[in-house]
DNA sequence: GTGGATGAG
DNA sequence: CGCTCATCCAC
């Protein structure tokens, strides 16, 4: 009673009556789905690992200090995380240091490394919580470490495109597991490989041949009544079991290699898997069964739900009367519809079932990159938002060298800056001048030109927060190779179907229609897609949800995903020092448009910034071909990657290689800068029918909230 | 394409 | 609370 699974058939549940069957209830079919992760496979298995109070781990593993010493990590005069032994004393977020002190005399206090004014780079300075006005928070260390965790992740699991891996946030990681458990099933239960009855897919699968099964140290959810133990373990107990043995040894290697403790939820969807890393922690890891689903969510805020979390979560409580789960169950999914809009209704409810047809998106390249401050108090010169601005540029241009802007790897196209006075906010944005070398001094001037766009609407002081970001990345590769520089109408309408089709699609629903692919192809693609299929020995099942589109296209998920920049990247030492501010700037529209796209102003401040310098010279593990630092385990990726590129140059007829399918194929490399977080909304949803993408995609109803929700 | 809002951590 | 990041919506 407890599952449901979108495709189980009639026959699944045939018994004799009795608590054993003879029978699974999952078929061969679903056993064959499990290798491509079909997002509607009742088998599938995935995986949320999330590190344990993770700033401050990073500071007790950077100062060396014991694991129990209570440490808190400050920022000005607050606390934003609290390892797990000072949370023993009571202490939580939100208290003041005063306090924090009083319950727990021997917390280590660490406050965040800063950029202090004029400095070429970040650094811990012991008084920076008494300098708010001349510091600026860097997040730096924190992404570095995150960058060296997921390297380690991946190292410990099987290469793409076995390998699904979505950096979540800066602490959290999905993996989808599917694939990886289908191939072990079938080493350790032999039997599974032969052929279905009459060659019938649709037929039974034989019952695991186990009556107990071991779940280690797992954190298991209980079941209710109904749902109890007697009953015999089926294959969707068995993919919970390895999955968790995946973890378990992921989470060891984490712990083995860098030190650092998570907790991990496994489940057979992105919602379960979260909601259950969160069930014991630290250092532990939950599994969802779906035998246990019902159980499990009945009794919980539904508000704690991913994506339930807002606006959305509080018009469905304020609409029903309740924030729990199992109070919204009688409400039909008609009445949901009908109260928050037919996509959202139907999304939501069958996530308070606990379905989730979103996928692991192998993903981690970031798409925008932002530097901000608030100011308290407020600020009141142009001359102090300039000074700011340039240590947004720094901070900005290191981390965009680490993206390979240097090395004409990457580029953002947009730079962005928002401008906040009391409550409200105004933000001016421009395009980065293609063609032209990405350096501090042009964005600088293209900050400041920014900010007297927004200056000259005047009333703009006192000025609470500036925010400066870039956005918009373009994938390039070194070399120029021409046919992956698309530009031009091709690469708009490409660019558009994208958009159309992906994101913003439908909502829910994170298959985008078939019908609106564009039909990308090329031989040079194909054949290292073939080459990797060969040399990786993975299987490339077309998923149903991927029918009808060309191979280039069906394989790029997997290909996709990697993102690659070498993991220990050091960042490039770059000198950014930064000279005095000249007077000169006080002149808020000396600067023009035009003047940003010929040359950079000559004015004292365009001039008094350092030219970029030339990244270090090489260190250890270095691709002999292009100089990028790759770590030993990425060396055959990278080495693929080189072996792309040599194709694509062979290849003349590349040229209408559209931009996004290029960029899936980048160099191997480590993790891109890995800030933040989110789980949000968007894009990418399964439409909550969990079929084929085409359905819903309607636009939204007036008044209805976002749509878009989904699953991430 | 731009500016604002939402969501998550 | 402050600082990020991502996505979507309305215009």
């Amino acid at each position: 009673m407890s599952q449901q699974f979108v495709s189980s058939s009639p026959t699944a549940l045939e018994t004799d009556g009795s608590l054993r069957r003879r029978k699974s209830r999952f078929t061969y079919k679903h056993l064959t789905q499990l290798s491509v992760s079909s997002t509607t496979n009742p088998l599938r298995t995935i995986a949320l690992i999330d590190l344990d109070a993770f700033y401050a781990q990073c500071e007790t593993v950077r100062l060396g200090l014991p694991e129990d010493k209570p440490l808190a990590v400050q920022q000005w005069q607050g606390l934003i995380a609290i390892n797990y032994p000072a949370r023993k004393f009571g202490l939580s977020r939100h208290i003041d240091i005063a306090e924090a002190k009083k319950l727990c005399p021997e917390l280590h206090f660490q406050h965040v490394a800063t950029w202090r004014e004029g400095d070429d780079k970040w650094a811990y300075h012991d008084d920076a919580a008494q300098n708010i006005g001349t510091h600026k928070v860097s997040l730096d260390p924190y992404r570095m470490e995150s960058r060296k965790i997921l390297a380690v992740i991946k190292d410990a699991l099987p290469p793409a495109p076995v390998q699904r891996v979505e950096k979540a946030s800066i602490d959290e990681v999905f993996l989808d597991l599917s694939a990886q458990v289908h191939g072990i099933l079938l080493e350790r239960y032999p039997e599974l490989g032969l052929p279905p009855p009459y060659d019938d897919p649709t037929e039974n699968l034989p019952l695991p041949p186990t009556t107990a099964l071991d779940w280690d140290t797992d954190a298991l959810i209980d079941l209710d009544e109904a749902e109890s133990e007697e009953r015999d373990p089926d294959w969707d107990d068995i993919v919970m079991l390895i999955g968790s043995e995946i973890v378990r040894s992921v989470r060891a290697a984490v712990r083995d290699r860098l030190k650092y403790t998570c907790s991990a939820g496994i489940a057979r969807n992105k919602m379960l898997a979260k909601l259950a890393s969160g069930y014991k922690k630290p250092n532990q890891q939950t599994v969802v069964r779906t035998r246990a689903v019902e159980k499990f969510l009945e009794d919980i805020k539904f508000t704690k739900i991913r994506n339930l979390g807002g606006k959305l979560g509080d018009q469905v409580a304020s609409t029903f009367g309740t924030e729990m789960v199992k109070e919204l169950l009688p409400i039909s999914k008609e009445q949901l519809k009908s109260k928050i809009g037919d996509d959202t209704g139907s999304w939501v409810y069958e996530l308070l079932r606990g379905e989730d047809y979103s996928e692991v998106n192998s993903r981690t390249q970031i798409k925008s990159m932002l530097s901000a401050k608030s100011f308290r108090p407020s600020i009141n010169t142009f001359d102090q938002a300039l000074r700011w601005l340039r240590i947004f540029v720094a901070d900005i241009f290191s981390r965009l060298v680490e993206e390979g802007v240097l090395e004409h790897k990457r580029r953002p196209r947009t730079i962005n800056l928002h401008h906040r006075q009391g409550g409200q906010t105004k933000s001016r944005q421009a395009p980065i001048p293609s063609g032209k070398t990405v350096d501090e001094t042009m964005l600088f001037e293209l900050a400041k030109n920014l900010l007297n766009q927004i200056l000259s609407e005047g009333n703009t002081w006192p000025c609470a927060g500036l925010q400066l970001s870039v956005g918009g990345f373009e994938e390039l590769m070194s070399g120029n190779i021409g046919a992956f520089v698309v530009r031009g109408t091709e690469a708009k309408a490409m660019n558009a179907t994208m958009r159309d089709s992906g994101n913003r699609s439908s909502m829910h629903t994170e298959e985008r229609p078939a019908t609106k692919r564009r039909r990308v192809d090329s031989g040079g693609i194909q054949k290292f897609l073939q080459r990797r299929e060969e040399s990786k020995g993975e299987h490339s099942d077309a998923s149903p949800e991927t029918e009808g589109l060309s191979p280039a296209t069906m394989a790029s998920p997997n290909v996709n995903t990697p993102q690659h920049r070498p993991a220990q990247s050091h960042r490039h030492d770059v000198d950014r020092s930064i000279a005095p501010l000249t007077h000169d700037d006080s002149d808020l529209h000396y600067m023009h448009k035009e003047s940003l796209t010929e040359e950079p102003s000559s004015d004292g401040l365009g001039a008094s910034v350092d030219p970029p310098v030339a990244p270090k010279s090489p260190s250890n593990n270095q691709c002999p071909r292009c100089h990028k630092h790759v770590l030993p385990f990425e060396a055959e990726e990278h080495e693929d990657w080189h072996f792309a590129v040599d194709l694509q140059a062979e290849e003349e007829g590349s040229a209408n290689l559209p931009s996004h399918n290029v960029s899936s194929i980048r160099p191997t490399t480590s993790m891109q800068p890995l800030p933040s977080h989110s789980h949000r909304g968007g894009s990418s949803k399964k439409s909550s029918s969990g079929e084929k993408a085409g359905r819903g995609r309607g636009k939204v109803e007036k008044g209805q909230q976002r749509l878009a929700f989904g699953p991430s």
